[in-house]
DNA sequence: TTGTATGCGTTATCAT
DNA sequence: ATGATAACGCATACAA
């Protein structure tokens, strides 16, 4: 039972191993005639080419590596599952590391995956500036990387990720419009996303012509943990909502800021939507369990794996990486419009 | 800046490559004052095998194949992540395909994997008699299979899952001490967790005396979509509540029933937990964002994902399999208690 | 204790 | 159009 190797082929067709070789390879110094008998000898013998063997000959590892802040999460499970569905289509295999949002694991996990000989490195940054300068190098000089999720980052190359500008300017938009004007929005600190995603927030004040209040920003650090963070952000909170112009909408930047601020909402004596309308970027099938349904931004995260995976895998096989000039593809968000924001 | 071959380094030392070779791996044939020699060396190079040519050589991939119905899922990812710690530490490869609760993907996964030439493969089955003859041929002919988290599955190996009885008893007991007496569980057809956990809830009320409707156990359709299970589930739960002797208390025996049954009463008039307590298996942080926070049953994901696969590494690894008999480890859950089961 | 030679299953170069 | 042979990097049986 074990495994069918060029050389069982070659005997069995009376032919050379080079001759099979050729033949299942679509060589042109081969006859049709040899070629198809070859195939169905092979397809017979359901043959599969020894990836050890190919590889080891080729120099080529046919495997990418693909680095995310954390795998149990829905958005970066659903990415992973779009990659997964590209690495099969291409034969191409997926050593996969997680950085827990940590500049020293990262480096440490881009090491390992050179070590392993990759094709090519898909990462979405711990950080804005996590690495920037060994990340370059390693890119220039080792193996491509290509950009995804948090591609507000300082490299050139492939990124794919979503349009963060206007996920958030038109959440932000449909709070005015259902008549919030006061509208207090969370974002993570030192985040890639942030800055785009506050943008689209601002413009859409401003379009509106309502002020900007600075305090109605509140910043939050991932490198905390969950309960500290938990902890800050429900003080802030809580201080704004004592103010005498209290915000009256919630706009969050991540999802994981989106569904914290409702588990620490539950546990006031504010209520959404009534005193507070909710939405924000959230990728889980949870939204509809949630009470009120949560309006949520919803990015496209199978479709960013999937073609960011594909991305890589075509600059890998590139010759001369320059004949391609780099692109960003900036996928649109949808907002599904839930309870949490009824007007 | 390409990789360090032993050629390099046999030629840096002026030794022979079987030498260093032996050297690194620490063959008795080879003094002390060598290996040390060649161990710096490698060390100074970060000399990495060439892990194509060692498994090329040796027969083995150092590859394990991991079977989940769907990656993008709480319970899942986490276990994933389990899987993917131990296979690290074991300088272990993972590839991994869904089954998407289908035996005919199911059945396809596992003959890429063979075709992968995996060391062994850790499947959670799509469903209690899904492929059962060709995983017992694969698993005595093949390579090595072992069951995790769905274990309740005609094949005799390792298997790794939790105790679904103590789970559900405990839950329903819990029910039963707030003063609930009318418990609807909902069940998965033809999952073979379904049991298990049946028998858990049947048991708690034998204990407490509590006569068993068994038009209190529901069983949902996992091979129907998202929409006609919520469909048919809610038509099925509206009747009960109509009925005189209506429900007061939900037990959900899977993750998927318990976050789904939430969204569907949250359309309802009823409310959590005042006219239903709702208490199940649920492994997602969200759980304390819900309104009320909900009540769960939590599995160790992680631990069954990390056990297991410590284990088909090292099964996989044995010459004679009778040598060590086949192991079931049952982890405990762990439940916790929040708003949607308050008195 | 160290070195030489062989082969794992491919692909590729060079004959024939 | 086909075949013989070398090489990829490693481990190992055997020779020295």
């Amino acid at each position: 039972m074990s495994k069918i190797t060029l050389k069982d082929l070659a005997k069995m067709l009376k032919m050379s191993i080079s001759t099979v070789s050729k033949g299942l390879n679509d060589s042109y110094e081969i006859s049709e005639a040899t070629k198809k008998k070859i195939r169905q000898l092979a397809e017979k013998h359901n043959y599969q080419p020894n990836l050890f063997a190919k590889n080891l000959k080729i120099g080529k590892t046919n495997t990418i590596g693909i680095i995310i802040p954390f795998m149990a999460n829905p958005v970066q499970s659903q990415i992973l599952e779009g990659a997964h569905k590209a690495a099969l289509e291409n034969n191409y295999h997926i050593v996969f590391m997680q950085s827990r949002d940590n500049n020293i694991i990262e480096k440490s996990c881009i090491e390992f995956l050179i070590n392993q000989n990759v094709d090519g490195i898909m990462i979405s940054p711990a950080s804005q500036e996590s690495n920037v300068e060994y990340i370059k190098h390693v890119h220039e000089n080792i193996t491509p990387i290509i950009l995804f999720d948090r591609v507000e980052y300082p490299l050139e190359t492939h990124k794919v990720g979503v349009n963060s500008f206007v996920g958030t300017y038109n959440a932000t938009k449909h709070l005015l419009e259902i008549g919030r004007k006061r509208i207090a929005v969370l974002c993570g600190k030192n985040l890639g996303v942030t800055s785009e995603r506050l943008n689209g927030y601002l413009k859409a004040l401003e379009d509106n012509s309502i002020s900007i209040d600075q305090d109605l920003i509140i910043y939050c650090d991932y490198n905390k943990t969950k309960e500290q963070m938990d902890y800050e952000l429900k003080k802030e909170l809580m201080k704004l909502m004592k103010q005498e112009n209290a915000p009256d909408a919630i706009l969050g930047t991540t999802d994981t800021l989106t569904t914290r601020v409702l588990g620490i909402l539950s546990e006031t004596k504010y209520s959404v939507p009534e005193d507070l309308a909710v939405i924000g970027f959230a990728n889980t099938e949870l939204a509809q369990s949630l009470n009120p349904s949560l309006s949520t931004i919803k990015q496209p995260a199978f479709d960013i794996g999937y073609i960011a995976t594909n991305k890589l895998i075509r600059l890998s096989n590139e010759k001369d990486r320059s004949d391609f000039p780099y692109e960003s593809i900036l996928l649109e968000t949808t907002i599904q419009l839930r309870n949490s924001t009824k007007i």
